[in-house]
DNA sequence: CACCCGGCTATACGCTTGTACAGCTCACTA
DNA sequence: TAGTGAGCTGTACAAGCGTATAGCCGGGTG
């Protein structure tokens, strides 16, 4: 596994022992997740001895704790730096907070699948905006075109959970593709599919009555 | 963890304790990933000595394989059922292959985000399944209303990987919603969401070009 | 009856893990 | 110069893991 390895980044080793093993902290979370992640592992990508990485954070899951709040921050600053750099609200906020994520997508994915509860504020601000971005159509003039099913922050929500399934699933999804979904080349071909998806209707309104329907007849089976 | 325990279920103790012992793995694996589940637990679960899960399964990964083909056998078990129960091709073929995948829903995603090459196949039948309910509205006359920025098999591939992200992120979706969506009532509001999603477009198709061509005036990255 | 083989348990081994701690180095300061 | 404390290392330890193996039990078979 190349690049993990200590000195892999020219300006790795300007840093800090701490953000270095923060970072590489970063790295092998996102790759392996947290369980599978070792301190020795991440001491050895970092350059360093795995006292250090206790001496500086203490425990493995404080470790944790501290990435999840950099990414956090991370994601707020550049949240903020391209809210703030959209010249003449070029594209939606939505479109900026998902701008805004993308870097730290894998890691913020995982976390949240794996249960962090430093990030679980995030995700909550992810439906909030994916609730506005659907709030627009609906503004426009576009009222009412179709009728809804459940209400919008439960539309939100399943967006944000399905738009997160994405990175979860990156190594199956290059599989199929064909190309490393995490290169440059590849998430472009994956944004301009989930462009395409967006501004598509997957399902005829006739079917989607008559599957709701189909899905209301039967009767909910009663809890165990 | 109350339901875990041996004897929880009634007809449980009436299998063999081989059978006992994959249904446990295929609970506890579910509920918490392969790495954090332990051989002990399972055999806990199961009301048997580890030992014994050694004995029928040779090795914790001989025993997630078999559990792996198990699930594999019994979806697609389901669908056949399902596909030669549905009266008049009440539904489509996808969505009978989404309904047999749905009990598994949970432990698929998971086997499929930890990379199981069991169920790798599985995956690429379920996004051809996707590919051909895409083609649906396409060949019903519909042809053309706006024109695709990528071709069909990328869409859905995205959409699957899309989809598994709901039991992926379960836990954040139950504690958003408010509603535990494993359950009955949960499970049930979800679909009726995804049928919603479904059956509307997100995003205007002026923002969809907009956006798209924002993405292509970018240049691409250089690879590292 | 003796045999024996599959289901099953108890115990133990070796390894890896997270954690703990004593002590080294070295720039900085009184 | 002597002292001090932060950064950092090496070694060690208890716990938990997957794995191995010797042996118990009971029903089917010659």
């Amino acid at each position: 596994m190349a690049g993990t390895q200590a000195g892999g980044d020219p300006a790795f080793e300007d840093l800090t022992a701490r953000a270095r093993i923060r970072q590489a902290a970063l790295a092998q979370f996102t790759a392996h997740g947290f369980e599978r992640t070792t301190i020795r592992g991440i001491a050895g990508a970092a350059g360093v001895s795995p006292g250090l990485v206790r001496h500086h954070f203490g425990s493995k899951q404080e470790l944790r704790d501290t990435v999840d709040a950099h990414i956090l921050k991370e994601i707020r600053r550049l949240s903020d730096l391209l809210m703030a750099g959209s010249r003449r609200g070029e594209l939606d906020a939505a479109v900026v907070s998902r701008e805004a994520v993308r870097p730290f997508q894998a890691y913020l994915a995982r976390a949240l699948a794996e249960g962090s509860t430093t990030l679980e504020t995030l995700f909550d601000e992810m439906v909030t905006s994916t609730e506005t971005f659907l709030a627009l159509p609906e503004e426009n003039g576009h009222a009412d075109e179709e009728p809804h099913f459940v209400d919008r922050r439960t539309r939100a929500a399943v967006c944000t959970a399905m738009a997160l399934g994405v990175p979860l699933l990156q190594a199956q999804l290059s599989r199929v593709l064909g190309v490393d979904i995490t290169s440059p080349a590849g998430d472009r071909q994956v944004a301009l599919a989930l462009l395409d998806i967006y501004a598509h209707a997957l399902m005829s309104p006739e079917l989607a009555h008559s599957a709701r329907d189909a899905l209301l007849a039967t009767p909910l089976p009663a809890e165990p």
